[in-house]
DNA sequence: TTGTAGGCGTTATCAC
DNA sequence: GTGATAACGCCTACAA
């Protein structure tokens, strides 16, 4: 299959390679009689630019680097989807790079990966900006999603905010307060915030109401602990009581368990989650949902705006986590 | 950062760039001393060579696709670690595609992006074969992985074979057969044959025995179904009985269902898997180990000996799952 | 065995 | 506005 090239398309069109290139990266100065030309030998031929060739060329190989630690949850297809729409606008192409362990970071780092020689690199969750900072990676614009430094573009979700609002409507609606934490037992470099964060939010919200937390548990991210910790919990529990489990993984744990109980969620026992995963509405569960295709989709734009020449200081964009109310809360609203 | 170039080598280790070339390409004429004094210089300017360069040159990029299906199991996780074992012993890089759907898939056969520029692509689980071959892609080597084609190298799981285990040894087991299968609803292109594949090695075994299945029921693969469907099947049993679970995800929510009932597994109900997950140890789960790493590993394997040249007849490597006993069946042997 | 030169497909810099 | 032409970093003849 033989791949037609720049020149073919010049040839066609009856103009100088200079002028196709000039169509294909929207310069200006092009009349719009040839640049009609340029495009219908374009498609005729069906030629597509090689990216190699471009990066080559010094310019950009329209190539964006995703690394995205692999943790099995639905937030990070979301996210892709945000990213990628955004990207595909742009007509860039983008490339994931699984962050299994600390060893493969390094790799990737090690400049002649894929991953480094893409135009822009987009990291997930954790902040590795020291590490990318101290190679003096200077030429590769980059933003951080789902975590926020100081001196880097991101786009992260207002996590401090989540919890307090889960903090609000839990002591809006009385009981005794209980909440379990997901603990992240990953190195200094891999620490992911998200979860402190939540409970700082929601015991600040606690506190500002002169209210204490009956009790506070943690589990790891995997179901099998989160159900050996909702058993626990519904041991310890006085009633009423009132749970916010700062994962929806953890509040469906919680569901089931009850359910097995027999217990009623939503009037001696109100459970709130955070994520609203897509089973969330089914259960009935009150949570948190956050608009994480927007977070994706926006943090690509931050990128796509360094891409085209954009030097300001770093940006940050705040998105913020919006509380679901349905029945394991007894549908009762903030106000009741 | 200033990144040296061939020619820069070439200069300190006073030879014509020709010649670090070759070196670079392990070209069998080179002396040993040129050859040592090349070397030296690359590692003392920490040259690396750019991979869009040698791509254009006509030679390779030293790049490999692969295609994932969403990378949020453990399956796949474990498959990417064999594939990149292999892959970065024989230097080659490895960039990640998510198949999420299938507009995404015309995207990447959209043959400009990344994905198709890599030496070789490597496709997990749906056999997309034909779509390749329709747009004769032959200048591409490929190989399929966790499924398997005709025309193609493949490196497989015997799904059959994992069914047919796991049918005898619940034959031997004895007690009314269940058996809960994995529902795909995905269109005719992204059809994967693993669950009809488990389900018909499972019947030809009880059909062997001259036994009958005395139920059969579907889930789809999330947590929240194979809830219900457990619950269901609880519901219906007539013990004693043996159950096989064709996915873990489904003997892990039967395993919770049993407990929140107060059965004991093991004994009047006995359950097998299929994945050996992790927890399936802790938990006791007598199920079907697979050699993901290896199959992986393997398949790299394949493409790398066909980037090396290799022209025969497509191969097909298949793999073997492998039951573990444990209490889920009673810890009984297959033989007692 | 090794150096030189031409070419890969594109962009950028010139003149015109 | 547009067409030559020199890069870009590398590989592969070809010649020495």
């Amino acid at each position: 299959m033989y791949k037609p090239t720049i020149q073919d398309v010049a040839r066609r069109a009856g103009v100088g390679v200079g002028t196709v290139s000039r169509v294909l990266n929207n310069h200006v100065a092009v009349r719009t009689a040839t640049r009609e030309a340029v495009l219908s030998a374009i498609s005729e031929l069906n030629y597509i630019p090689n990216p190699h060739a471009r990066r080559i060329a010094g310019g950009r190989s329209y190539t964006i680097s995703v690394l995205l630690p692999v943790i099995t949850t639905e937030f990070y297809v979301r996210l892709l989807d945000g990213l990628e729409q955004a990207f595909q606008e742009a007509r860039y192409d983008v490339a994931i790079f699984p962050l299994l362990d600390r060893s493969r970071l390094e790799r990737y780092l090690g400049s002649h990966t894929l991953a480094y020689q893409a135009d822009g690199l987009v990291m997930t969750t954790y902040n590795l900006t020291q590490l990318f900072q101290q190679r003096q990676q200077v030429d590769q614009p980059m933003v951080l999603v789902d975590a926020h430094g100081d001196d880097v573009d991101c786009a992260y979700m207002d996590n401090v905010m989540g919890g307090h609002i889960a903090g609000e409507y839990a002591a809006a609606l009385g009981g005794n307060l209980y909440a379990v934490w997901v603990e992240t037992e990953l190195d200094q470099l891999f620490t992911t915030r998200v979860f402190t964060e939540r409970r700082s939010g929601f015991l600040q919200a606690i506190h500002d109401r002169r209210l204490t937390v009956a009790g506070e548990y943690t589990s790891s991210f995997d179901s099998l602990n989160a159900r050996t910790v909702a058993m626990q919990m519904l041991d310890d529990l006085q009633f009423p009581a009132t749970i916010f489990a700062s994962a929806d993984l953890l509040a469906g744990a919680l569901l089931d368990e009850a359910q097995a109980r027999g217990l009623t969620v939503g009037d001696e026992l109100k459970i709130i989650g955070f994520d609203d995963q897509p089973w969330a509405a089914r259960r009935g569960l009150t949570t948190l949902n956050q608009p994480i295709e927007a977070m994706g989709y926006e943090a690509a734009q931050l990128l796509l705006s360094r891409l085209a020449g954009e030097t300001g200081p770093a940006r940050a964009r705040r998105f913020e986590p919006r509380l679901v109310i349905r029945s394991s809360t007894g549908n009762r609203s903030f106000q009741d």
